[in-house]
RNA sequence: GGCCCGUUGGUCAAUCGGUUAAGACGCCUCCCUUUCACGGAGGAAUGAGGGGUUCGAUUCCCCUACGGGCUACCA
């Protein structure tokens, strides 16, 4: 074991969106790191210009300050999260292919798309319907191991087309250890020659990410369990670069999957089964596609770091609530899950429903204020600070603060009035003209008064409390919800309640 | 097809050879509440199949089945 810092990345590809299955990375990297006083720092793969989205970079940066789990400066690109850039570090990577060429690990191949596809079509067989650029077939094609150097010299002075592939050897065992799967063993002569360079001079992830952990001094490298495959690649890489005693340690995280059927969980299936797989909204700039986000849908920030954390982990104790404090404290890659977990919309939403049990007033009142707002309802913060604590319980993404509140602001427009005729009578009806008159008379207006009042006169007039207490309900809220009536009376002052009565008795007539 | 990784209820999952196989979500019943929730008490529901190893396998090994990932000059 080595005793540098612990040094750890995120490494999104700035394509658009960030969904569940990154955001989960980035906070698996970001709890190992915290848990070990060491930096989580951002690396953008930028490498493919042609999918290079405006604006991406920077929704991943305030999707993980939404999450609370920002990026560290780090030292070697200082600025505000100072994320190492594929696309600005070029003549990097072109250095480093050039070398393992010189070093016989890797080999210039000249082949154009047409004679890549003629091969595979040529070898395709029935058991190898993808044949690969691989020592079965490389001495078969244009490139520097079948070429003279003359030939090769000439090429690359004419500025031929190539890239720089990796040259995989013969009998080899690879082996990787993975701290979730331990020991993973490859065979050489399977894995294909990969393109490290391409033609445009851009590396490929395989070159680039290997070049950049080392010059990051990255020391634990993880990511999704899609990258498996090709990590003896990168195993090979820090040899043949003579890394070996700085490559970091893997893990291969667990993929999360559709809650139906099965395969990876994409942004096709938020749009098919209604629930967000982004952690905030995003706008496609070029087709203007949009994708909807876990916060603008009302979740938390804690709440979304605790569903994500859980979904693939768990301490072994049984505790599913989970403050980022205690998650840093608790996390262990070792005890994350080798198999990949189905994501369930409903337990995400239950997370979010205890989050909001547990939040604070004071850190809710902001959210739920702005909530109120956008729908042009304003509330004083005094009257916000008595009625989210009575509502609260009640709902489980901050959008829900919406209906459960909105009518201590506004008169209800529409009222429940089926769940009121069915049992409306005369008797009723002059209950509430009576309970009217008691009220503009009543001296004090609270709780214990209004209630008392209420219950008093239905007694009087031979009516039981509970058969008139739905249709006052009704006509305070509009529906059959919401904390104790009389409280709400309380809170929406005398005038208003009259005043609903008086619509209700309308409605409930007609 | 090949390679790699997986497989405990509908879902998330505990168990690191011996348990009546936890707990949570969801579902159902009841209590509390003359609303909706919260809360409380219960219920139905799980070790893919077959071989080993062992006194004893959910747990270790092998095979099969199934699922997933990868198999691009994408990440």
């Amino acid at each position: 074991m080595s005793h540098k810092p612990v040094r750890v990345r995120f490494a999104p590809s700035p394509t658009g969106g960030l969904h569940l299955g990154g955001v989960r990375t980035a906070l698996y990297n970001y709890l190992f790191a915290k848990k070990h006083n060491g930096t989580f720092v951002l690396r953008i793969e930028d490498t493919d210009q042609t999918r290079y989205v405006q604006g991406a970079e920077q929704y991943i940066i305030d999707c993980l300050e939404w999450c609370g789990i920002a990026p560290d400066e780090g030292p070697h690109r200082p600025g505000k999260f100072g994320p190492y850039r594929q696309s600005e570090r070029k003549d990097m990577y072109r250095k480093f292919a050039e070398q393992l060429v010189r070093d016989g690990h890797a080999y210039y191949a000249f082949d154009t798309p047409e004679e890549l596809e003629k091969m595979r079509t040529a070898f395709k067989t029935e058991n190898n319907p993808s044949p690969q650029y691989s020592q079965a077939t490389r001495m078969k094609m244009c490139n520097s191991l079948t070429l003279s150097k003359e030939e090769v010299e000439k090429k690359l002075s004419d500025n031929v087309p190539h890239v720089i592939r990796i040259k995989m050897p013969d009998q080899q065992e690879i082996r990787l250890n993975d701290m979730i799967r331990g020991e993973v063993v490859f065979h050489s002569h399977v894995v294909d020659d990969k393109v490290l360079l391409k033609a445009d001079g851009m590396p490929t992830y395989h070159l680039a990410v290997v070049v950049d952990d080392h010059a990051m001094e990255i020391t634990h490298a993880f990511r999704g369990e899609e990258w498996l495959p090709s990590a003896p690649v990168h195993v090979l890489l820090w040899q043949y670069l003579g890394w070996s005693d700085d490559m970091p340690q893997w893990a291969h995280f667990p993929l999360i999957l559709k809650p139906d059927g099965q395969g990876k969980l994409s942004k096709r299936d938020g749009d098919r089964l209604g629930f967000p797989v982004f952690a905030m909204d995003w706008t496609d700039p070029q087709s203007g596609e949009r994708t909807n986000g876990f916060k603008e849908m009302g979740f938390l920030p804690d709440a979304f770091i605790n569903l994500l954390a859980l979904l693939g982990w768990n301490d072994g104790s049984g505790q599913e609530i989970f403050s980022k404090e205690e998650l840093v404290q608790h996390f262990s890659v070792e005890r994350i899950h080798k198999a990949g977990a189905k994501f369930d919309f409903e337990k995400a939403k239950w997370y979010n429903h205890e989050w909001i049990k547990i939040c604070s007033t004071d850190m809710l009142l902001p959210m739920v204020e702005d909530l109120l707002s956008s729908h042009q309802i304003h509330a004083s913060h005094k009257m916000l600070q008595t009625t989210i604590p009575l509502t609260k319980e009640r709902c489980h993404l901050i959008n829900d603060f919406l209906p459960q509140l909105k009518y201590f602001f506004v008169d209800p427009v529409e009222l429940d009035t089926a769940a009121v005729k069915p049992k409306w009578d005369e008797k009723k009806e002059a209950f509430f003209q009576s309970f009217v008159n008691e009220m503009k008379s009543l001296s004090s207006w609270n709780i214990e008064a209004i209630e008392q009042c209420f219950k008093e006169l239905a007694q009087a007039q031979g009516l039981k409390p509970g058969d008139v207490q739905l249709p006052f309900r009704v006509m305070l809220v509009g529906g059959k919800f919401g904390p104790a009536v009389f409280e709400i009376a309380q809170l929406i002052g005398k005038d208003a309640t009259l005043k609903r009565i008086d619509r209700g008795l309308q409605l409930f007539n007609q």
